[in-house]
DNA sequence: CATGAATGAGCTTTCATTCAT
DNA sequence: CATGAATGAAAGCTCATTCAT
């Protein structure tokens, strides 16, 4: 009598979580009833109860997702030859193609993880995921001389990750100048100016670090 | 004798607005109820609505109130005699004394912006006020000599205040790694090779953006 | 210190009804709160209470109030020479002077009284004074000739009275038809007829009083 | 077997209008509360909004309702050979039968529709219709010379639904002089020889219109 | 697998009324 | 005489969730 289960079931659940994450898109984690899903979704509340235990798993499961299709992506970068340029072109092409159309769940999920111990888990876990990484990469990086050797790669990775989201919420906002071309190219600057190996030494504390710009400031003068 | 409004009303509408951040600060806008704050302002909540029209009232008031924050914080950078340091500076000082203490309201006031008219525009003004007086910052840098002129002042403005949001956000949660003194320096250099005159001329578009940088690299090796 | 309470007092408590009478018929005795009146009156809500010492206790001396205005009217027709053209003069001039521009509270009366029994009772306190005086009147009409005998006065005060108020409120909303001259000779003709003695006698039974009218008709027929 | 929907779900929604018709008429519109009506309906809150958007949307259907019996009782009387025997029977009838037990919404609706358009549109509706209606009825009757043919039948409908009305209003208050037969014979009376085709035409306008009436009383005098 | 009836706690907000000044 | 701060009960309504069918 259930034969097909796993896999229908596996499918309407997909299909729940799919709108499910539109309608938080919309109105937010809180601001989205069971209902109004249901609605969207032409199935009664009852039944996506056989589905989901409760509200909080298809949002902890919508947060899953998004790690996952994060990862992935930058998984595949993994396989490019050079590692930097990679990720400057991945940042290059998501934000001309895949951002425009699908604002993140970011915010609801940084804001929800302020007081959702088991989000704020999820969340960890997602960006330490992303900061390992992204370090083994500039490792990597560093080891064939394409990456300046005195970055710390897990305290960059660290950075980078944040700059990833920052450009994200930039982006959500329908902001012109960010979202053109040489919005892009900018980030890119940024990016290939930090890690890019430099002929003068990192310094190693705060003192030091405050100064050795100026220096650099001062002879470029 | 019964004019003693202004100021005792002035009072007790700032007590409600501290008490209600730590609310929304702890259970986010939506989470906190009116009842949650009365209790904790020890007050009814027919007497809250003396004070504040609606929730909606408060929390434009709040968001208003932070905007006005990180102005005048931005503000006092203007007077150093090396906005460039200052900025550098301010970022560290901040981080390490101002937030841990303070989370911020930022994440709730981005996901209610993106459903909230009110607070999306309230948001809009903020970021951009803060762009223009960055912009500001960088242009003077670069009159004197201090800043890459061959940046855009208005996007590096963008990027930079995107950047500001997005490390206080991620890294807001006890992020040991990130709130140490080596992540700061980390940060600075990051801003600091970002903004610093280059002897090599930036690229015009993406094709040669995505290349110039590892020309350097393959020079630097 | 309290020399000219009593003239003040009464005048502000004038003052304080006539606000709350407009109040109420902008917006119903529920619907009209203590504090829109004392907002159109400029005066606080604890002021109020110095005055009266409740809610109700302005709503039932505003139904007095519109008693004796109402008593005072009719009670003027008693001296014109002509009862019943006084009366259907009074009706004619009331509808297109006084009714356009003076909605009355009636209608919240009545309802509020189907559930105050304080204002049920005041209500039918005014009802019957109306109905004794209308009463009086047609005794008067009916010695002199000038209203049908057969009727019985104390009956047909009642109908009357309720007529009034029917069309009071039935025709108040800006009903043309009915506000129309012709309307209002309509209205006096239908009094005209009903009171003029006729040559036909009244039946005492339901049964013959179906009946007559009918043969009346055959007859003028 | 999921779909039995529309028949109980229209029972039930009957059910509420039914007990919410008796929290309005004992303490009105306003008066009575959702929770009232849950609680005599032995309903959550919830479900009954389950059935009806909001509570205005109750008042709308009762309202409307009422429109209907209404309006389907004077249907009735069009199929009696002697339209106006039938409607003088009619006001006996529903007097002596109906109005006892049941009181109307009536003044509740008029006094509700004085500040909430969408009640005061469904009230014009509903006396509109009746006033097309009874004129329909008094047209054929002119023709049938029942009825005096100089009689404006649009006006005269109008007179007569606040007649009817007034009726109404004055049976809400027990007032047993009104509710006798008497009572009723006077009311037929009045309906009768307004109605009637007199032998002395109508006047034009105000001035001979105050004078007929007098002149009649003269002559019968 | 699927429905939608049903719950009940909780939300924001209003309001008549009291009280200290 | 006058203020407005303060109360607290109750209003209309929402919503995650459960349950009988």
């Amino acid at each position: 009598m259930r034969k097909l289960d796993p896999i229908k079931h596996e499918a309407k659940r997909r299909q729940i979580l799919e709108v499910a994450e539109r309608c938080f898109l919309r109105d937010g984690f809180r601001g989205a009833s069971i209902s109004d899903i249901c609605a969207e979704a032409r199935m009664s509340p009852g039944h996506l109860y056989h589905y989901f235990k409760s509200k909080e798993v298809i949002i902890r499961e919508l947060v899953e997702l998004h790690l996952q299709r994060v990862a992935s992506r930058f998984a595949q970068m993994a396989e490019k030859p050079d590692v930097l340029e990679a990720f400057l072109d991945e940042i290059g092409i998501w934000r001309t193609t895949k951002l425009k159309r699908n604002p993140t769940l970011i915010h609801e999920v940084v804001a929800e993880a302020s007081r959702n111990p088991a989000i704020a888990e999820t969340l960890r876990r997602r960006i330490q995921a992303l900061r390992d990484m992204l370090a083994g990469f500039l490792r990597e990086g560093q080891e064939r001389g394409q990456i300046d050797p005195q970055i710390d790669p897990d305290l960059a990775a660290a950075v980078l990750v944040s700059l990833v989201d920052a450009i994200d919420s930039l982006a959500a906002k329908d902001d012109e100048k960010f979202n053109s071309a040489e919005g892009i190219d900018l980030l890119k600057t940024l990016f290939a100016r930090f890690l890019t190996p430099q002929a003068v030494g990192l310094p190693k504390r705060a003192g030091p670090a405050a100064r050795q710009p100026r220096d650099t400031l001062e002879t470029a003068t």
